[in-house]
RNA sequence: GACCCACUAGCUCAGUUGGCAGAGCACCUGACUUUUAAUCAGGGUGUCGAUGGUUCGAGUCCAUCGUGGGUCACCA
């Protein structure tokens, strides 16, 4: 039962003499006959809830489990804060009260340990109201100092790396990362209600579809086959409407194997969503709804703030074909009708291009150019190219765009949906245009799926999807600047030295 | 992938022209029974990211490498 912790060793690294402290003081609360490292404590309440019900619970006994975070010894008395979930309370220990003996296993005590404590809720003289304690319980030893209590934790790669260290003294990425799970709730919440059908379908595909973008790749060893982490799952939520669930969404992670960036981590969270009979009309009514239900949910107010930049999420939002939106940023009317029109139109606006790009290719490009940053205030970008849209329905009067649209905030691409391609014939001729990218070196064109086609053949309804980056909008709500501070473990390397 | 910046005590940071490694918090010792960034007295706990080089002497200058951050490139 009771291990020896004497003669433990640490690996990897030099003791210091602070952790050599905190094991010195384990002996000593094994050598009381103390469990350093305890077992389940029943509490009674949380901190806030002590705090909040202070009126009913003044004089009466309570049990709190949590962090110690702050100890002031003041001789034969102490006080202390306790951190649970919830927030934090004083704790206030007396000699008097604990005894010789409790005061002294209180010594032991350090700043980041476990314990659970039973005491009486009271207000000291200064207005805090504390909790006296008469029962003080050891549930978990900490052998390492926490960061400073002032200054909290401010290097970025520990940070990262050690985010329980991070979540310990940093509330403000406490709050963060408590509103992403309030966020994600909401847009469930949202879609259930309306009749959404939350569904999982592969992580691992043999063709990785639904996105140009290139996928990371992983081996079954049984099958002996490569398989790709997905890039979407688009194919799948399709074929889920061709099967006919009508409506259904799938909210969860993708993988893209490019650059990291303060946009962009290796795998990411998306929710997409297809509803049968719906155009990209109605989705981008529907995105609007979303991101207002969010905003309402977890700040309260459409009317939001992101790094200093007043953000007006009230409906509708602008909605802007991507020629309109070259021709407002850079004043020139882009009406190409060959690709070498559209590449001198491209120079005039010292915008580059492939030599293998087409007309929609380099219209795009300019629009990311010239217009993506200053679309700051909520805006749909609608009328994409088809060249640029594989998977997109063509436009009823010009077939050279699609029925999509994109969505900008803050000058980031937040999401992207259209009016489904449903025609089977049509998107294998897109398919096999793409695979002709592919082969002439475009790895992050299509590939083609057969299967899909065939899905497509036996009838796809006419049907609208979108796509919304979570973890952008996550960045969005919570004011941060950088992907990774709205992902819990961000992706890093390997630490060596 | 290119360029720029950073890396010093457990944490937050100073460190001058190349001349004995510093502060606050934390920690240790002592005092203190309503404090709260408790206070008071004393104590510096370190492979200055790593490896080479220049130099009488390197935290500081040079080179290479590592990790992180930023900008660009890339990227539905």
């Amino acid at each position: 039962m009771t291990e020896n912790h004497d003669q433990t060793e640490i690996t990897g690294e030099e003791m210091n003499e602070l952790m050599r402290v905190r094991r010195e003081k384990m002996a000593a609360i094994e050598a009381r006959g103390i469990e350093p490292f305890g077992r389940k404590y029943n509490f009674t309440h949380r901190a806030a809830q002590v705090l909040e019900e202070f009126e009913q619970l003044e004089g009466k006994s309570v049990r709190l489990a949590g962090r110690i975070m702050a100890v002031r010894g003041h001789g034969k008395a102490s006080f202390a804060h306790i951190m649970d979930m919830s927030g934090r309370i004083q704790l206030y220990f007396r000699q008097d009260v604990l005894g010789a003996d409790g005061y002294e296993e209180f010594g032991l005590i350090d700043i980041g340990d476990i314990v659970g404590v039973e005491g009486e809720v009271f207000r000291t003289n200064r207005g805090e109201i504390s909790v006296k304690v008469t029962g003080l319980e050891i549930l978990a030893k900490s052998l390492r100092p926490l960061p400073d209590k002032w200054h909290g934790l401010k290097d970025v790669e520990t940070r990262y790396r050690q985010r329980y260290l991070d979540l310990i003294v940093n509330p403000e990425v406490r709050d963060t990362f408590i509103a992403r799970s309030r966020i994600i709730q909401s847009i469930r919440r949202n879609l259930d209600n309306k009749g959404f059908l939350e569904v999982e379908t592969p992580m691992m595909q043999p063709i990785a579809g639904g996105a140009a973008a290139r996928p990371f790749i992983t081996h079954h060893n049984a099958l002996d086959m490569n398989l790709y982490m997905r890039i979407a799952p688009e194919l799948y939520l399709k074929r889920l409407i061709v099967g006919g669930f009508e409506k259904v969404y799938e909210l969860n992670r993708n993988f893209r194997n490019e650059g990291i960036s303060i946009k962009h981590n290796p795998e990411f969270t998306m929710v997409e969503l297809y509803q049968a009979y719906a155009d990209y009309q109605d989705i981008m009514q529907l995105t609007e709804e979303i991101y207002v239900a969010v905003a309402l949910d977890v700040l309260g107010t459409t009317k939001i703030t992101y790094q200093g930049q007043e953000i007006d999420l009230t409906p509708p939002w602008t909605r802007m074909t991507m020629t309109e939106a070259v021709k407002k940023f850079s004043g020139v009317e882009f009406a190409a009708k060959s690709v070498e029109e559209a590449r001198a139109i491209a120079d005039s606006l010292e915008v580059k291009y492939d030599k293998k790009d087409g007309i929609g290719k380099i219209l795009s490009n300019i629009f990311e150019e010239v217009a993506e940053e200053k679309l700051i205030q909520p805006t749909f970008i609608i009328g994409h190219p088809t060249e640029i849209s594989p998977l997109a329905k063509r436009n009823k009067e010009n077939p050279d765009i699609t029925d999509r649209f994109e969505f900008f905030i803050y000058g980031r691409e937040m999401g992207n949906g259209f009016s489904e391609l449903n025609d089977p014939i049509d998107q294998k001729e897109r398919f096999l245009a793409q695979v002709a990218d592919r082969e002439s070196g475009d790895d992050e064109a299509h590939m083609m799926d057969e299967d899909y086609v065939i899905a497509l053949e036996h009838g796809l309804p006419p049907t609208g999807g979108l796509g919304i980056g979570i973890d952008r909008m996550v960045m969005l709500m919570t004011d941060n600047y950088s992907i990774r501070d709205v992902i819990l473990f961000p992706h890093m390397r390997p630490q060596r030295d």
